[in-house]
DNA sequence: GTTAGCACTCAAAGCGCCGGAGTGCTAGCC
DNA sequence: GGCTAGCACTCCGGCGCTTTGAGTGCTAAC
């Protein structure tokens, strides 16, 4: 699915190089295909026209640069954007502001979803891109303490604080019914007992516990150990969160200029289970990633791009913050934007945890 | 801001009444322009094309037609259509499917933010409109009971459920350190002490116990007091819960066919301060309500119309649900699932009240 | 009151034309 | 051998023109 495009180092000399950023960057601030002569009057190079034309000839054979008609000025392909990225780009410093507003933000967030979206939101308001937030399966998620609420005599609301200091919380409809005084010696049980277990291993020693002889007769273990079961499978559910902030960022792109590219693009943005496909494949790499166009099936459809980094700790990572826009982005600009939203909440979640 | 056109019942004799509703009908199923010729075709009247042509400019005439130009067929103005609803449209009823469809969402709420999103949704699904649903401010919100959880030792949860089974649940950062052992009494003493009350007398009362001679010596008092100070503020922010869902909707109607349209309506929709204005406008009359283009600033602007109707108890109405969309719309079809919405909404909050 | 007929209007679609921007190629220059 | 001026070629996009067809308003006759 997700397979770079294999682009070298030495593909190209540093003239055809200077030409081609040359060449993104100028198309990517302005959208238009770039022409011999425009890139001759730039100034950065001391050609005339003639001679930019060959070189950007070549770039072409090579399949970095392509016409979109035969009188048009070139613009970049995904290979050339690819070897923009891997060789030629310079990821632009963050400006004090901009760090601020992560840090600002991600100080703010306290439940889960909250954070999510607040992620969400910021990425795509400092980035101007759609941003993407993706949080997979909480299987893995170790536990600090497990409450419950009476909500009604059947209905519980269970509030989990991770390790990391993430908290969870969900209402659970259950055909028990609980006092007040029992929710809270089941609280206190189930924290003493499971504290610092992933949510996997606790349901196994629960299921595990059914058998056991002692619950067969205790009749608040039997009501422990149901509850718990069920608030378990009810906090790691099948659907993972996926939390699209800011479609409307793309009103403005001029790729998406007429109605029906507008319409596309609005709806590939709600196929959230390819997204979570594609996103989940980025898990494996704990580094900043980019996918353009062509590199995976979801993006070559639609002309977008990908940057995505993962967060939590490298040993467990919890989800991934990114952004997906049009293949003409600045990259240099969003790149890192995305990767200090990552550090960001990586950082914060390592501190909840050695807090503890 | 909100003023009905003015039509009356008698300003019609009744050929040009069926005369207007047919176009309205036929304009809204095929979004074009109606000609006289169409209307004359269509058999529900015996009557040339010359004929009807002479009806229609009497209706132009009043105002409740209009020519988009010379030699195009007729559109309703929105006060032909207030007219339609008003005197001529019959309602439908709603299928088995529809009402279970609403029923499920409606079951499935929990928690309040849930139980917005969920709404929003299926009026959405089933309109193939905009949804909108709108939570004015809690301070009226009488409560069951208010629980706190520990987090982290300066991080509490708070679960509020209302006496109408409304669950409210958020993260209070304080100043304070608590142990769960102060959390569990401090639960215990506001919610015996305070259920029934509302969030608004909740705040009054612990303000003015501040003091209070005994909450000088008592620190878990004085603790109590400053938690529930802190909770009862976070949970009634000043900014209304106002959740707009299926915006993707409007991709697929003709009258946002170009892009510019589609942009202009996406920002629309964002503008949330405007929407919650109209909005809570509307939650005077206990009743289903039809705002039609230039009744409104906002809608005016954007040939919208709202669809809209209050929910909770007609004592104290909790919010708003409806959905916005432009002025073509199937409003026999709209109105009574907004309507079915809001009453299952209020129904479910009116059993939980007397559950308790 | 109804209708047939006719003149009139106007939007939308089709067509041809031209200009401009940009390229590829070739031949000549350093 | 690399660079560049010049030229022929291509193609998009805009402009103006005409045609078509849909629909109306009006008038006169039934």
């Amino acid at each position: 699915m997700v397979s770079r495009l294999e682009v070298h180092d030495d593909d190209l000399d540093s003239r055809a190089r200077e030409v081609l950023r040359e060449i993104i960057i100028e198309h990517v601030a302005t959208g238009e295909a770039i022409s011999s002569r425009s890139l001759s009057k730039c100034g950065r190079f001391q050609l005339s026209p003639a001679s930019l034309r060959n070189v950007m000839a070549d770039l072409e054979d090579l399949g970095y640069l392509q016409q979109p008609h035969t009188s048009a000025g070139r613009i970049p392909t995904d290979r050339g954007y690819r070897f923009f990225i891997d060789y030629l780009m310079k990821s632009r410093v963050l400006t004090q502001r901009e760090r601020e507003a992560i840090d600002d933000e991600v100080a703010h967030g306290n439940e889960i979803e909250e954070v999510l979206h607040l992620a969400s939101r910021v990425i795509s308001r400092l980035s101007d891109q759609v941003g993407v937030v993706f949080m997979p399966t909480l299987l893995q998620f170790a536990i600090r303490s497990m409450d419950f609420v009476l909500v009604a005599e059947n209905r519980i609301m269970c509030v989990i604080v991770g390790t990391n200091g993430v908290v969870v919380n969900k209402i659970i409809e259950t055909r028990l019914q609980f006092t007040r005084d029992e929710l809270e010696k089941i609280s206190r049980y189930i924290t003493v007992e499971f504290a610092g277990l992933t949510l996997d291993t606790i349901r196994r020693r629960l299921v595990r516990m059914t058998e056991d002889e002692r619950a067969q007769h205790d009749r608040l273990l039997q009501k422990t150990i149901a509850l718990g079961i069920d608030a378990v499978n009810d906090v790691t559910p099948v659907e993972h969160e996926l939390v699209v902030e800011g479609a409307t960022s793309i009103l403005t792109k001029p790729e998406f200029a007429d109605a029906a590219a507008l319409r596309k693009t609005f709806l590939a943005l709600q196929e959230k289970e390819k997204l979570v496909e594609i996103l989940n494949s980025c898990l494996t790499e704990d580094a900043l990633q980019i996918l353009i166009g062509s590199e995976s099936d979801y993006t070559q459809v639609h002309n977008f791009s990908i940057v995505a980094r993962p967060y939590g700790t490298s040993a467990s990572p919890l989800g991934i913050v990114g952004i997906i826009g049009p293949m003409r982005m600045e990259y240099a600009r969003v790149a890192p934007l995305v990767d200090y939203l990552g550090l960001a909440l990586s950082r914060k979640i390592e501190e909840k945890e050695q807090q503890q």
